[in-house]
DNA sequence: AAGAGGTTCAACCGCACAGAC
DNA sequence: CGTCTGTGCGGTTGAACCTCT
């Protein structure tokens, strides 16, 4: 038995909206007030369903709707809000003043999922981004790309999430959450998870460690650090871009600390040195280096699909710095932040806490903490 | 200039949650 | 406690617009 339509879907108008129609729905919310969706259509005389009234005055007609193009600041804290709180579009609106849900999430999926694209293909990772868009450089394939082209590829049952427990990305959706999987690559590496997991090779290089072909054969094999919510989760494909960049003594020098490391890609970092860096612990500094050898080969590669106009990924670098730095207060946000992980992964001190969902008052901390 | 192919974004859909009853 | 209703959220769709050949 499903439950019943919203609205009666017989006389209903959908589609577009008319100038008229917002007009009638502006003036009918600024005398009435917002709420009431379900009645409001018929309170005010309109054809259309309850649901779109709201859609329409919370994503267009609101008054206090900040529109134009998103800045790069903008851009910037939504890749850093992204990397932590997954698909929670609703609640990294919140923080991006006059933006909304909807707007957040086309951004993210026409601008930064395909940049995200361009970081993998120039690794030669296997694309999980069916039809990426060509380059400048690349011919177009012919064939008009249809309606049915644009669904899902791959018919697989649809796993709803329950509410702020988003559920483990599938391959496609992941793609977003790989973008700051460095910031993801430090925070785990400063939670100590790797004294619970054993050697890091059984979970930084997995079973595709050498071949690559096999990080197809299992795209489950997520890591949540957020219990399952997908949120923080790593994939491994691109753990092992990252560690194939860093083996074993592979580590850089940084005798200036975080002023010589903002010069991302340029020779100030060294590679090859067994000399530890004054940013802290080896513990903390291999993370950070495979990230950042991740971002030297992704400027060395593809120059001209990662001129970025908008991710200052140096910022995400220092970002993770930052992290670096910030190890020694155990009571860090960042420790909080892996509490609620699986009792696999994270320490079993926090093991009341695996799976537990953060709740508002966490949340708004997080992305205190975020912002800050 | 025309048309095919690609991209953007407003709108829709279905589900989950919370509160009322 | 179960059901119903209102609301909000995230994923998806498709028309409009843009770009390229």
């Amino acid at each position: 038995m499903g439950r019943a339509p919203c609205c009666e879907k017989v006389g209903i108008k959908r589609g577009r909206w008319t100038a008229e129609e917002d007009q009638i729905l502006s003036s009918y919310i600024q005398s009435n007030g917002e709420g009431s969706w379900r009645s409001l259509p018929k309170n005010a005389g309109l054809k259309r369903c309850g649901k779109s009234c709201r859609l329409r005055w919370v994503n267009y007609l609101r008054s206090d709707l900040r529109r134009g193009n998103i800045t790069p600041e903008e851009e910037e804290l939504v890749v850093k809000m992204h990397s932590t709180l997954g698909n929670r579009w609703s609640l990294i609106a919140s923080h991006l003043p006059g933006r909304t849900d909807n707007e957040i999430k086309n951004y993210w999926n026409s601008h930064l999922s395909r940049k995200l694209y361009y970081i993998r293909k120039s690794h030669d990772v296997p694309a999980v981004i069916m039809n990426p868009p060509p380059t400048s450089q690349e011919k177009r394939r012919p064939g008009r790309t249809s309606r049915s082209a644009m669904k899902p590829k791959i018919d697989k049952p649809k796993i709803r999430k329950t509410k702020k427990t988003s559920a483990p990305p599938d391959p496609d959706a992941n793609v977003a959450v790989k973008a700051v999987v460095r910031e993801e690559a430090l925070m785990m590496e400063l939670s100590g998870a790797e004294g619970e997991l054993g050697p890091r090779d059984d979970y930084y290089y997995g079973a595709c460690h050498e071949g690559g072909d096999c990080c197809n054969t299992n795209n489950n094999n997520l890591m949540s650090i957020n219990g399952d919510d997908g949120v923080l989760s790593f994939d491994d494909d691109i753990i092992d871009l990252l560690l194939d960049e860093s083996g074993p003594g592979n580590v850089f020098t940084s005798s200036a600390g975080d002023e010589e490391l903002s010069h991302l890609g340029d020779s100030t970092i060294t590679k090859g040195s067994s000399e530890t860096s004054n940013l802290g612990n080896l513990g903390c500094l291999q993370p950070c280096l495979s990230v950042e050898s991740f971002f030297n080969y992704e400027h060395q590669v593809n120059d001209e699909a990662l001129t970025d106009e908008f991710i200052d990924w140096e910022y995400v670098w220092q970002e993770g710095n930052k992290l670096c730095d910030e190890r020694e207060g155990s009571d860090s946000m960042v420790s909080w932040l892996l509490n609620g992980d699986d009792e696999t992964t994270i320490g079993k001190s926090n093991s009341e806490n695996f799976g537990k969902p953060l709740d508002h008052e966490e949340e708004n901390a997080l992305v205190a903490w975020l912002l800050s």
